[in-house]
RNA sequence: GCGGGUGUGGCGGAAUUGGUAGACGCGCCAGACUCAAAAUCUGGUGACCGCAAGGUCGUGGGGGUUCAAGUCCCUCCACCCGCACCA
């Protein structure tokens, strides 16, 4: 009867007034303004699988977050969003629904495009782009005959990795723990003529660059340097012998320890090397351990277990500098066709592999650098090899050197006889990106009988993916189109093939960010908007592309630059890598996953089915579809709005380490939401009349303290948004909010400082919930957006308190605080804080022998 | 194996960068309102001893430096991530 009914926040409607506020104002369409700084944050667009999933809500809640609050600091602010629409999925549902994959990418879109907006996201929808577009592919097919132009794109005949699921190539960079990045199928070797982007011209640019980069993760160019994986070292040719036929012939070695090569004991040959090949020829057995080492895989458990074999070839090698000495070439396990040359001398002193081959074939181990502490004369090997510093022996001219001097001694000396010289070898491999699939951009060159490949003339651009494909026999629907592929050459005039290959998607992703600038120029790039835009400020994503994505997209920007469509090296000049979405895990007793709405809290407090079934509750992993622990966030923001999404994502958690959804969490987000919405509503009668408030009174000293709390979370928001600790800045948010609650303003000077309280909460809570700030705006007499108004300033005087709180200790042990003016004398803390009755007893009947004083923080009394 | 990271209450996490450990939130407990529940509000909440005042312990384990250590150094342990026969 008498139940006072509590006012409550319309979510729904509110935020669904002010998504078409911002809208209807047209408030965040950007262009190029010289006058005004720029700000470029961009959130990895979203593949359109067909619904938004936690990942993107985080990812782009943390995009948002930042471009409100650069636009509020009064940045010209470029926060575009689009599709990265060409992939295998579409083919998938094509096969499995008939489906033709343009229309189900194209309804993912709309679907997808819709729950972002939901999200309240202040983004430029009039850049919208997706890459499955030909006004998009065009232009990467330009850029590819540019690049084969240049020398940047070639094609040859190589080894590949096949997936046998999604019957397609995958680059180095998609196999992982040799698996396929996305099928997880375990992947082939095949060979196959595949197009290739010549990343490794720039291996040097790339990983020296790094070093630059410093808004971005440690982590993440870490990666990538050891990805690149740069070598110093040497090549060191070594005249064959022991057969006639191969007299004067010469075996190349690559080397990082040209230093040991007087410990060498043997060299040996990968089974893939065009000379195990040769002596493979009339000999059976070395045919067979060839074989057997293709047959052993190169999968991680296979390598671990696998023993270091070899086959003496009874060919040698002459050791350059010792006259007479032969050393044994074996073809070995253990060596390597892809890195190098593809044989190694072994010197098993030095190297741990080396020394396991020697001993299990009864080679010699001859130590070459004596490890500081030991004595030359009894200096001998066991069973691990020594990889330190040290002082060369049994090296000749190298004698007495330490390893750096002998590297150099030694390549000198290789360099005068033209037995060798100094190289760098690198990790990185060339990207292959020709792809067996439809649903891509096709590469856009011909293959003639008669005139080989030829370029599709950039008149004849865009060459169109069909739209009549069918997919009703595996493989790729471009070589089964019944007319498609057929061509007159544009050389010839002669019939001619189409190339039925396509670009592997990670193409389309390596330069969105700089068509994002000017979308719907006719050229790929707009120069002067995308000097006015680039690079990117802030990117934001997962750390999944460490080295995919992001090594790409930087090997294209230079590319690019190098043929004439921008002047950037690197195109993410700050780079945040969010942590993932867990959620606990539930099994029915039958072992089956369940997922998060197909339990309930039972009455004993554990975890039942909808029908009372006991659930075994796994720790919290990975939101995946595999495991069921997934939440759909579009009931989420149904249920409790985007901004109570918005607001649980960056509470608690910092935004880089993985966070728990938890049913608890976004209910205590939503509790927020209201009450701070009452707390607003509820307090109006009390304020002076809005909007806004003007000069600062005569306060007095609760009103000073209150206005002191407003202009402290002003600059402690700003610093922790400026550092992306959000999850500091909510914490802030909440004491200002608690401090408003808790104020009773009782006098006009009172009730200034808490509108200015109000004003002050409404607009640092702007950035992150958008549509509560801005309905709060408005109640508090606002007429003004609050998305365009500036970012509130603190003011410096009022950071700092007028009396300050001083931990005492006796020995360094907490006993008492005690309160003084902000810098009081030492004298004056010292005299208090003895006074301190816990202090006294605590000192018992011992004097003070020391006092150490750090203003405005502790005084420790040492007895 | 190599490289990197993390470890703080029941939980997520703070800690001015060597100066009051546990901000803020979740959860839990108690109380108010209610016929009751929900919602809301108020108070409490690291552990142990104690009626209390108060005290002892406490940041993965062990050791050290210091007037003072979550923070610095050494060492060990656990978990996570990346790379992996790279010559």
């Amino acid at each position: 009867m008498n139940t006072r009914a509590i006012a409550r926040y319309n979510v729904t409607d509110s935020e669904a007034k002010w998504q078409q506020a911002w809208e209807q104002a047209d408030c965040f369409a950007v262009r190029e303004d010289p006058t005004r700084p720029k700000y470029y944050v961009l959130e990895m667009f979203p593949y359109p699988s067909g619904r938004i999933h936690m990942g993107h809500v985080r990812n782009y809640t943390i995009g948002d977050v930042i471009a409100r609050f650069k636009r509020a600091r009064g940045f010209n602010v470029l926060h575009p969003m689009g599709w990265d629409a060409f992939g295998l999925p579409a083919e998938n549902a094509a096969m499995a629904k008939g489906v033709p994959p343009g229309e189900w990418t194209n309804e993912n879109i709309a679907v997808m495009r819709a729950q972002l907006k939901g999200m309240g996201l202040s983004i430029d929808w009039g850049r919208e782009i997706a890459t499955c577009h030909p006004e998009y592919y065009r232009h990467e097919q330009k850029m590819f005959l540019d690049f084969l132009a240049a020398g940047l794109a070639y094609r040859r005949e190589s080894w590949v990795n096949w997936d046998p699921v999604d019957q397609t190539v995958l680059a180095n960079e998609q196999v992982i723990d040799g698996r396929g990045w996305r099928s997880g199928a375990p992947v082939e070797k095949r060979k196959l003529s595949q197009w290739f982007f010549k990343i490794t011209a720039f291996s040097d640019e790339l990983l020296s660059a790094l070093g630059t980069m410093d808004r971005w993760p440690e982590k993440v160019r870490l990666m990538q340097h050891n990805w690149i994986g740069r070598s110093e070292g040497a090549r060191i040719r070594f005249r064959l012998g022991g057969r006639p036929e191969f007299d004067g012939d010469r075996l190349e070695v690559f080397t990082t320890r040209p230093d040991t090569l007087f410990g060498a004991s043997f060299c040996a040959l990968s089974p893939h090397h065009p000379l195990s090949a040769r002596l493979a020829e009339g000999d059976a057995e070395l045919l067979a351990f060839i074989a057997e080492c293709d047959r052993l895989g190169t999968s991680e458990e296979a390598i671990e277990t696998a023993e270091k074999k070899g086959y003496d070839t009874s060919v040698w090698v002459e050791h350059p500098f010792v006259a007479g000495q032969r050393l044994p070439l074996y073809v070995a396990n253990f060596v390597l066709m892809e890195y190098g040359t593809g044989a190694i001398f072994g010197c098993p002193g030095h190297d741990q592999r080396d020394l396991d081959f020697a001993r299990k074939y009864a080679l010699e181990v001859v130590p070459v650098v004596l490890p500081p502490d030991a004595d030359a004369a009894t200096y001998e090997l066991g069973d691990e090899a020594y990889l330190g510093d040290g002082l060369m022996i049994n090296s000749d001219f190298l004698d007495g050197l330490d390893v750096e001097a002998a590297k150099s001694a030694i390549v000198e000396r290789l360099h005068e006889h033209g037995d060798g010289e100094p190289e760098i070898q690198y990790r990185l491999r060339d990207w292959g990106v020709s792809r067996q699939r439809y649903w891509g951009c096709p590469i856009p060159v011909i293959h003639c009988p008669d005139c080989g490949v030829v370029p599709v003339p950039e008149a004849q651009l865009p060459v169109l993916l069909p739209d009549d494909v069918a997919f009703d026999q595996p493989g790729n629907p471009l070589v089964h189109h019944p007319t498609w592929k057929r061509v007159d050459c544009p050389a010839c005039g002669g019939a001619a093939e189409r190339e039925t290959d396509t670009f592997d998607t990670f193409v389309e992703s390596s330069w969105y960010f700089a068509r994002f600038c000017s979308p719907r120029a006719d050229q790929a790039l707009d120069r002067a908007a995308a000097d006015y835009w680039l690079p990117v400020d802030q990117y934001v994503g997962g750390i999944e592309h460490a080295v995919l994505h992001l090594l790409y997209s930087r090997f294209f920007t230079r590319a690019l630059s190098r043929c004439g469509y921008l002047d950037l090296d690197e195109p993410f000049a700050g780079l945040f890598t969010q942590g993932m979405i867990c959620h606990e895990t539930y099994r029915a007793p039958d072992g089956k996953w369940l997922a998060p709405d197909q339990v309930r809290r039972g009455s004993g407090g554990g975890v039942v089915t909808l029908d009372g079934q006991p659930v075994t509750v796994g720790r919290s992993e990975k939101m995946s579809k595999s495991k069921a622990n997934t939440v759909d966030p579009a009931q989420i923001i149904e249920t409790y709005g985007a901004d109570t999404a918005r607001w649980f994502m960056l509470s608690d958690s910092p935004p880089d380490r993985d966070m728990d959804w938890t049913e608890a969490g976004v209910e205590g987000a939503f509790r927020f939401i209201q009450r701070l919405w009452r707390l607003v509503t509820e307090s109006l009668d009390d304020l002076p009349a809005g909007p806004g408030n003007g000069a600062p009174p005569e306060l007095d000293a609760r009103a000073h303290d209150l206005r002191r709390a407003s202009h402290k979370a002003i600059a402690a928001v700003t610093d922790d948004v400026e550092r992306f600790r959000f999850n500091r800045a909510v914490a802030r948010l909440y004491e200002l909010s608690n401090a408003v609650a808790d104020f009773e303003a009782e006098s006009s000077a009172e009730r200034w400082a808490l509108r200015e309280a109000f004003e002050v909460l409404v607009r640092l809570i702007g950035p992150m919930t958008p549509h509560l700030a801005e309905e709060l705006w408005q109640r508090l007499g606002h007429q003004t957006l609050l998305v365009d108004e500036p970012w509130p300033t603190a003011d410096a005087a009022l950071l700092v308190d007028e009396t300050v709180t001083l931990a005492v200790q006796v020995n360094g042990k907490l006993r008492a605080t005690i309160t003084l003016p902000r810098d009081a004398e030492d004298d004056a803390a010292q005299d208090q804080a003895l006074a301190e009755p816990a202090v006294q007893r605590a000192m018992g009947d011992r004097a003070a022998r020391k006092v150490i004083i750090v203003k405005n923080r502790v005084v420790n009394v040492v007895v």
